[in-house]
DNA sequence: TGTCTTTATATCGTCACTCTATATATCATG
DNA sequence: CATGATATATAGAGTGACGATATAAAGACA
């Protein structure tokens, strides 16, 4: 599958990695306190689990996008997560592409007759 | 989970769904044409493989969202699918749901501190 | 006539990923 | 000291897109 194709499995992963990016960009966070922030900047409307989570940030660590280090403050042992240059770039990509993405669907769904600007 | 609650796998599926039933809206048509359609009107960036496509239109079917017949002109049989009523709310209410979290998602990925009415 | 491509529908197996549930550990509160 | 919140982690289940493959008939071409 060629690199600016679309699916949709891609896409929906796509949303949360770049949900995660999102919030670091106001500063170096550990999981849980990303999980609240994403969580409460929408409102409620996205959220994540633990299950969905730390798996996440385990799979953008490995790719570079976010850089986790462990921190013992007050005996309680977190990873704080910091956006890297390379994480920094995949989130103003992948936006501008979901922008595009969801703008398209949207011309489709209102139906053929209409002219989008 | 509660049905207001957003899901990034729901919500991927519902894409696809969603792109089935707009195009059902021209009136109705064939698998095959479906697939032809949704591409030519996306520019190409929605495609079907059929892999995709066709377990897609049986959900579709068994959720009443839309109507299959068999027809056999030119000896060349073709299960010709049409939207119900069910469909069309189906389509209006999930048009408006992506409008929602679209412009939710994009403002949390333009950046933080702003909270979207 | 034979075969190759296009049209058309269908299903199976694989793979990836979210989600639920569970495990572990620390700190605060009653 | 038990309960709940904080905090990270993983195993298991279920879902579903995707690729590959099967089937079959129509049209093109030599």
């Amino acid at each position: 599958m060629a690199d600016d194709d679309f699916d949709v499995q891609g896409f929906a992963r796509g949303i949360n990695e770049l949900l995660i990016l999102s919030t670091l960009q106001e500063g170096a966070k550990h999981g849980y306190q990303i999980a609240i922030d994403v969580e409460e900047g929408s409102n409620g409307l996205f959220r994540f689990r633990h299950g969905t989570l730390y798996p996440i940030l385990h799979r953008l660590e490995e790719a570079g996008h976010i850089r986790g280090s462990w921190s013992k403050e007050e005996g309680r042992r977190r990873k704080v997560y910091a956006l890297t240059e390379k994480g920094e770039r995949h989130l103003v990509g992948g936006s501008d592409r979901v922008d595009v993405i969801l703008h398209r669907l949207l011309g489709m769904l209102r139906g053929p007759g209409e002219v989008l600007p």
